[in-house]
DNA sequence: CAGTGGATCGTCT
DNA sequence: GACGATCCACTGG
């Protein structure tokens, strides 16, 4: 098992970063709870130049700063006035990459999940969605910045590889949902997914 | 099933 | 003062 370092993040291709990304293991650890689950779904937002992104034309507020910093942080934002959304910053210093989160198959802590997200059961679409994934993991707002690398308090998160082999014809790319507002920006292929295949027995 | 609308609040204009 | 990188319950067919 491996804890992926700063250089994972800090590549600038945020487009195969997200793809990379699936198939690898987000933990957190707050308090005594642990949790983690495999990433199945992730979209990339490309900085600047992107009209998807928050970062859009280099904005620059006190939500967005994180994503102006160093690969490998968290960017968490409140959408909708209810859901926090968990993003990993990518690229270098003052290029505001980001990967966003979509969709998990929870993995460990099965029943703090069902604590966090009051279910009854962990049905196969528990963990898709992002306000799903910040939900089932207990990420909140209050962690954007975190660094995912080097641990800077008692709380963490990070994300591991466990040697899952994703195929490439496993993986579904497709537009960004809800970035109507993006203009031509809108129909970047940038959603992944991945769609195991059947074991045929 | 598909479609609709309410929840709810920080952030930016 | 408007609105969102969403979710879910509820409706009707």
């Amino acid at each position: 098992m491996l804890v992926l370092q700063r250089e994972f993040f800090t590549r600038d291709d945020v487009v195969q970063i997200a793809r990379e990304l699936l198939g690898k293991v987000i933990c957190t650890s707050f308090g005594s709870d642990f949790t983690s689950g495999i990433i199945i779904e992730t979209e990339a937002y490309a900085g600047i130049v992107d009209k998807a992104s928050h970062a859009y034309n280099n904005r620059r507020t006190a939500r967005t700063e994180v994503m102006y910093g160093r690969g490998g942080h968290a960017y968490v934002y409140l959408c909708y006035g209810i859901h926090s959304l968990f993003n990993i910053v990518t690229s270098v210093e003052d290029n505001p990459h980001a990967v966003l989160i979509r969709g998990i198959e929870p993995l460990m802590g099965p029943e703090i999940m069902l604590m966090r997200s009051g279910k009854q059961h962990l049905h196969s679409k528990i963990g898709i969605g992002p306000g799903n994934v910040s939900k089932l993991l207990g990420i909140h707002v209050k962690h954007s910045g975190l660094d995912m690398c080097n641990r800077d308090s008692l709380d963490g998160i990070w994300v591991e590889d466990r040697g899952l082999i994703v195929d490439e014809k496993e993986i579904v790319v497709s537009p960004r949902v809800g970035v109507d507002y993006a203009g031509q920006d809108a129909l970047l292929p940038y959603r992944f997914q991945w769609k195991k295949k059947k074991e045929t027995t």
